[in-house]
DNA sequence: CATGAATGAGCGTTCATTCAT
DNA sequence: GATGAATGAACGCTCATTCAT
């Protein structure tokens, strides 16, 4: 058996890759993100065919660990808003402790690289996500709208928030909670 | 600074940008703008030093004219809802009927070539909005919030609205209706 | 206007496509034609799109540049031995004064980048040839066959004595003598 | 050069090899090879060192090949056209029952891969034919020239005649004889 | 000895910018 | 000033060869 492809080299190489997007943009060298990954400029087309392919796989798993930590420890029993305040802190916390994670995540999330395949699957990634926003919107004056329009508009609400979050920290918690009220208004 | 020759020219630039930005993102080649734009590859330099000059004088016009339509005939003198329904009305038809400069902008809003003395010109030429918003913020419950908190907040829920609008033509004044709802329950 | 496109070096790109492809085979870089030329890398492509454009082009000015050597000054009213004589010299001249254009053209002949149109317009080049090959054709043994096939054959023949004129200069004027004999017994 | 474990193995490369280069030209990648060959890309440099071994190796056995069957059953007694005869006929017949063969060996024949140790090796191998045509050549017209030329004329007809049967195999048998009674009056 | 991941030089092509005309 | 050819650095990707497993 020849040395086997490790798992390790791919994560190396898809956090580089953030690094170097968050750096310089998608149009950074996979050159670039190599030598950040730590291995040669060929070898990064052993894990990634191409270089598109590496931008959606990077979509994908950012998309995917966003809506995992979005979701953890949710209170399965609790009332709607108690559900909405636990998702709405975490994904925030989750933005604030990862702001490059979040930049390459929304660069990628406007580029025309990513394929609507990828983003039929990052649709499913956050399935769990979407599943509540639809709760709560059955239940509010958004009831009458799509559940994509609640969606979005509640995803625009928490991304203005996360920045905000972001670009000044030390009101951080403030903002947070202002955002939580806003979307609540919103859809309640 | 002297002049160049020709205001019809640099527009057709500008303009000629608009579409290839479109088609082919932000980098998209110049000698496309320049043929685009019916002049030579060359030329574009007359008017534009560098790529990214061209890229942040566009960014400035294409916010600029999106806050001109904005306050365009804003009743002096009406209500504060009377005058937000005002600016949401023009506001999210300019983005209707000019779906390219707003997809155009939202490129440049997140591009790394436009500088912070640009955006700071951009923050500037959107004052008229700003002003208004503001007026919004001190008098509902973003009150302790920051001006540009505020703002963002109302951006991020014109934007999810006009993409719905874009997105689904058809029931594009249902979904300004309840955007414009859920924006103003948000500031009061 | 600005600088012109310059035949003289398209030309150069011609001549030096010939002399790297003599010497490092078809998979010689562009960058050396380039260099050989006396341009930039970048310049190349200006005359040519792509380095299969190039090789097309070359392929179809060797042949037509060879074709045109040898019915110089064919006697038009000759008989057909004399004819061919003449049209016999003026090639195995042609291959024994160019050696390279001969090396050149044999290896884009067996190329797959030649597309089946530059094969056409190639043969469309030699139908001066051709057309004389044709008229020996009918007049002989080979009557029986077809065009290619007796054409294929006196080229093979033609193209052993120079692979000898060549690579034996001393006895060069033998050789072509002693290969146009093979041939005129081949067709006569 | 201790032999490496598996002549099939080596077979399997070779035959591969032919596969790819006929598909791809020989600038197919070794990989492509090892892969049609059922074994590892690292494999192949176990039985051949580089690339340019495996293609003179291959060049070597390609035109052993084709010499051994084309003397196969040769008459010692008959005539000398009876043996031409004979020769040519099994050479045709392999070439039209192995074009593949044919057109790799084409392939390297021209290639400047081939070193000028192999192709003398490959004359060697061809010892039995190239005899064969010495003793036509001393009985003929071409008893003034050298033996290299005569081959070479040889070799260049029935080339010519071969392709014509390959490309058109419905008159196979017909350009085969055509063929044969050029080369025939061309050496006697 | 077999495997296939790793290496890194090399390639064709693009494109912002410069400059001869 | 306008034109478009020239420049050359840069990029994504390939592939012969090496080497860890």
């Amino acid at each position: 058996m020849a040395r086997p492809r490790s798992e390790d080299k791919r994560n190396a190489i898809l956090e580089a890759a953030i690094r170097v997007i968050v750096a310089q943009g998608l149009s950074g060298p996979t050159a670039a993100i190599a030598q950040e990954a730590g291995i040669s400029n060929g070898a990064l087309f052993t894990y990634f065919a191409t270089k598109a392919e590496l931008l959606n796989q990077l979509y994908l798993q950012l998309k995917t660990n966003m809506a995992t930590v979005a979701l953890q420890g949710l209170p399965a029993d609790g009332d709607l808003r108690k559900q909405a305040l636990h998702l709405w802190s975490n994904w925030v916390t989750w933005a604030t402790a990862n702001p490059d994670r979040r930049r390459a995540l929304a660069l990628l999330s406007v580029s025309d690289e990513i394929t609507e395949a990828t983003r039929a699957a990052g649709a499913e990634a956050v399935a769990g996500l979407t599943e509540l926003i639809e709760r709560l919107r059955l239940q509010g004056p958004l009831r009458h709208t799509s559940l994509a329009f609640a969606g979005a508009i509640m995803n625009s609400i928490a991304e203005a928030t996360m920045d905000f979050m972001i670009g000044d920290p030390v009101n951080a918690r403030k903002h947070s909670k202002a955002g939580f009220e806003i979307f609540w208004r919103a859809v309640s």
